[in-house]
DNA sequence: ACCCGTTCGTTTGGGCCCGTACGATCTAGG
DNA sequence: CCTAGATCGTACGGGCCCAAACGAACGGGT
């Protein structure tokens, strides 16, 4: 589900495959391990858990938003799930759907709209969110609080530095080339 | 994109709404924080290199297992890449019609279909992974290499564990209640 | 030769995901 | 007022993603 090769093994092959290309292997090694662990944390809580609850990963992480933080508009849930917008409505239907998520208009400016969980959204959460934080200490159980906060630590300058400076390091990279769109995406109207 | 919101932000937040639930902060922080380095340090190289070079962040997974490892079974691509084997037929056949991936049969076992660059599909991962290594290299830029080797080090182990007991511990957690299907997925024949 | 359980890759259905286009709405500047 | 620009959530198109169902092919046992 991970990949049964190691880390080594794959480097060891990387190298092999080019020798010549100067690898910057500790940075590699940090960084290719976050999406390994990344993808097997979600898997374990989305096979166990979240399969429980009949929710998908990105429904819980827009639940567990609205249930933090309260009532929210639907701009901030995207940016704090990590999702785009038009992903977002579709989510809050489903959710809407299932009467777990409520939907109102703002009071005064016309464009937005407020997201809040109904009463069966918050039982919901109240049982699933427990069991959701047992699974996150499950797997990390093997490594003491002192490296727990030494590994978040180091995650965290990650994203920091990414936030930081990302965007002006895309600017730089797409300099001399015109930006390509990602692929998929609405086709111009013509 | 992230999240502008400090994990300590969070975690206050989180004590606020269920004071009575005894949290363990250390590794959800830890937890947290993978899913919040993932996600930027994939979108950080989908809106760079795999943009410019047009492919998903799946797509190049792809290819990069079969650049690395040689002509391969999808079965193992699958694995390797951690998608599931229905997805990987989708992502394959998208990668051949674009001239970058070849499909071919077995010699003798006749299930099989194995996968191999074109020298279109070559050229492009020449030129794509030194970039992509490159800003691997980047987003860890803030680390020493010792800290990116105490960081992968903590990731492994999680992964590790995970590997080890994540199957018993899903039995565990299911023992009582029926395996409740995902949503999403073929419906039974009826 | 013929079963029969296993193992392939593919199909299918439901859902997530992004980026562009779009219409409704808000807000400044005249 | 009124209009130009900004910003909101939604519609849409293309692609990824999973798990169950499926058919082709394998392989051991008779």
């Amino acid at each position: 589900m991970v990949g049964k090769r190691s880390i080594t093994e794959t480097e060891k092959a990387v190298r092999a495959r080019l020798g010549d290309i100067p690898l910057r292997r500790e940075q590699m090694a940090a960084v290719s391990n976050i999406y390994r662990a990344a993808a097997a944390v979600r898997q374990h809580l989305e096979n166990s858990v979240l399969r429980d609850a009949e929710l998908t990963w990105t429904a819980f992480t827009v639940l567990w938003e609205v249930w933090i933080w309260g009532e929210s508009e639907t701009r901030h849930v995207a940016e704090e799930a990590g999702i785009s917008k038009g992903t977002l409505t579709g989510v809050a239907r489903t959710l809407e759907t299932r009467g777990l998520l409520h939907r109102a208009a703002h009071a005064t400016d016309g464009r937005l709209v407020l997201l809040s969980l109904t009463p069966a959204g918050e039982e919901l959460m109240a049982r699933v969110f427990p069991a959701f934080n047992a699974e996150e200490a499950f797997v990390a159980d093997d490594l003491t609080a002192d490296e727990c906060l030494t590994l978040a630590d180091g995650l965290r300058r990650i994203v920091a530095r990414l936030e930081a400076k990302g965007e002006e390091r895309r600017q730089e990279l797409l300099a001399g080339g015109e930006p390509k769109p990602r692929r998929g995406g609405r086709r111009p109207k013509g």
